[in-house]
DNA sequence: TGCGCCCCTTGATCTTCATCAAGCGCCTGG
DNA sequence: CCAGGCGCTTGATGAAGATCAAGGGGCGCA
C-alpha cells in the first residue's frame, strides 16, 4: 500500500496561502491540522481513487500533478481535469457517497488527506473554514463553466490557446515562470481535456511554433508571445 | 421592480422533496421557512441576476424555467444549463462575491430567495443541511462534467440524444410524462448548450423525426422510442 | 549503453458540422 | 383579422478537424 502515517502540519506548510488553509488564523489552522492527520504518496500512473470507490475524504496536492478522468461504458474518455500544488481533488465525491471519476498521478505525488466528516466538523465551528470550503466548491464550479465555454465554442487554435494560459497563470502562482512551462501530460490527455484528438493538438503546437508564438521540445513549452496567445483567445471585438 | 413579500414555507411546499428541505426533519423545515421570506417573480426573457451582480442569495425555482449562460467580451456565448422546479441557481456567484454568469426565465418563473449568509449560518446549527449544501454543490459538479463529457467526445446525435434524455428524466422526477415534452427553450439556446448550431440541431431533429425515434411539432416533443435514444448515447459496446 | 516502447509529428483523405441562403409557418400585437 | 417578425426547416457549399497511415526520436529500463 501507498498509505503513509507521516506527521503534517498545515501551519508549516509552504502551500498554506494556496490550499484549504488560506485565510484561516492560527488558532483555526492549528485545528486543521489535527484533521489532517496522514499524507498519502500515489506512483506516477497510479489512482488516488477510482470511479465507484468510497468517498471519505477531499485530498490536497501536496505535490506532483493529476487529472481526473470520466469513462463512459462504451469505452468514452473526458479528461475532466488537471490539478496542481495546493488544489482539492475529490469534491466529484460528496453527492452520490462513491467517486464518480479517476484521478490518477501524472508524475510521483503526495497529498494530504482530509476527512470529510472532520471538515464538515471543523466548518461548523469555524465560519472562515466553512465558506473557504463553499468558495472551493464555488469555484470550481465556475471553472468547469469556462471549461464548458471552451468546448462549446472555441476553435482548436483557441482552445489549446486558452490552455496554455490558464496552465502558464496557475503556474505562476506557485512561483514558476511566467513564460516556461513542462507539459506533465501527454498531447492526446491535452487532447481529451479540450476535445480534440492528439494530432490536432500536435499540429496547434506546430502551428503556434510556425508563427513564433511558442518554442516547443516535447514536454518543454517557452511562450514568446502571450499577447499573440491572448489575442488567439480573445480576438479583438470590431469597434 | 419584479421584487414581492409574499410570506412562503418550506413545509407547504409541494417541492420540497426536490428542493433544499430534502431530508430535513420538521423542525429543520421550520428554521429553514424562518431564512427563506420572500420570493420572486422574475418575468419571461428578464433576468434572475446578471454576471457582475453583487452575490446575496441562492434562488430555489419554485416555478418557470431558466437557463444559465455566460457571455465573453468577444460575443461568444454559451448555456451552461438550464434550471426547472426545485433545482437551486447562484452557486456560481459564492466564489468572488459577484455572479458569474446570467440567469434568465424563459418562461415566467418564480424563485424562493435564500440569502447566503444565513443558509451558512443555519448550516452550522443543522449538520443535515450542511451536508445538504454540499451535496447540492457536488452534484452541480459532477452534472458539468458529464457536460464535459458531453461537449468534449460525443457527435451531434449523441448530445441530442443525451440531451432530450436528461431533460425528460428530470421532468419525469417531478410528476410529468416519461415520453412527452414542451422545450421551454429555443433550437438556438440548445444549440448553445450542446455546442452546435441551430441548424444542426434542427436538422439532428429532423433525422430522428424520420427514424420514428420521436415525434416534434415545434416545442412538442414525443419520445416514442427511449431504448433508441439511449442506445444513440451509448452504443453497444462489442462483446 | 543500447534496445524497445511510447509519444509525437506530419501527410493524405474523409466526415461532420458550420456557414450561407432562402422560404415557410406560427404566434403576437396592433 | 391581418401583418410582421421571429423561430424553424431545409438545401448547397465549404472548412475544420477526425481518421488512417507511416515514420522518427526520446526516455526508461535492462
Amino acid at each position: 500500500m501507498d498509505l503513509q502515517s507521516i506527521k503534517v502540519a498545515c501551519s508549516s506548510c509552504n502551500l498554506r496561502e494556496l490550499c484549504l488553509p488560506m485565510g484561516l488564523n492560527a488558532d483555526e489552522i492549528d485545528k486543521l491540522d489535527s484533521v489532517i492527520s496522514t499524507r498519502r504518496r500515489i506512483k506516477r500512473g497510479t489512482s488516488l481513487f477510482n470511479t465507484g470507490d468510497k468517498f471519505t475524504s477531499l485530498y490536497a496536492v501536496r505535490s506532483g500533478f493529476f487529472k481526473t478522468c470520466i469513462t463512459t461504458a462504451d469505452g468514452r474518455d473526458q479528461v475532466t481535469g488537471f490539478q496542481m500544488t495546493g488544489e482539492i481533488i475529490g469534491l466529484d465525491g460528496i453527492v452520490n457517497d462513491r467517486h464518480s471519476c479517476d484521478a490518477i498521478a501524472l508524475e510521483d505525488a503526495e497529498v494530504c488527506v482530509m476527512p470529510f466528516d472532520q471538515v464538515e466538523e471543523l466548518s461548523r465551528e469555524f465560519t472562515t473554514l466553512q465558506h473557504h470550503v463553499h468558495k472551493i466548491m464555488s469555484r470550481e464550479i465556475v471553472r468547469d463553466h469556462s471549461v464548458m465555454l471552451l468546448l462549446g465554442s472555441m476553435r482548436a487554435e483557441e482552445r489549446l490557446a486558452a490552455f496554455l494560459l490558464n496552465l502558464v497563470q496557475r503556474l505562476h502562482a506557485r512561483g514558476f515562470s511566467q513564460s516556461e512551462l513542462i507539459l506533465r501530460m501527454t498531447r492526446e490527455e491535452i487532447g481529451s481535456y479540450l476535445g480534440m484528438k492528439l494530432e490536432t493538438v500536435s499540429r496547434t503546437f506546430s502551428k503556434f511554433v510556425e508563427e513564433g508564438i511558442i518554442e516547443v521540445k516535447q514536454r518543454y513549452v517557452h511562450i514568446k508571445d502571450t499577447d499573440a496567445l491572448r489575442k488567439i483567445v480573445n480576438p479583438q471585438p470590431c469597434r
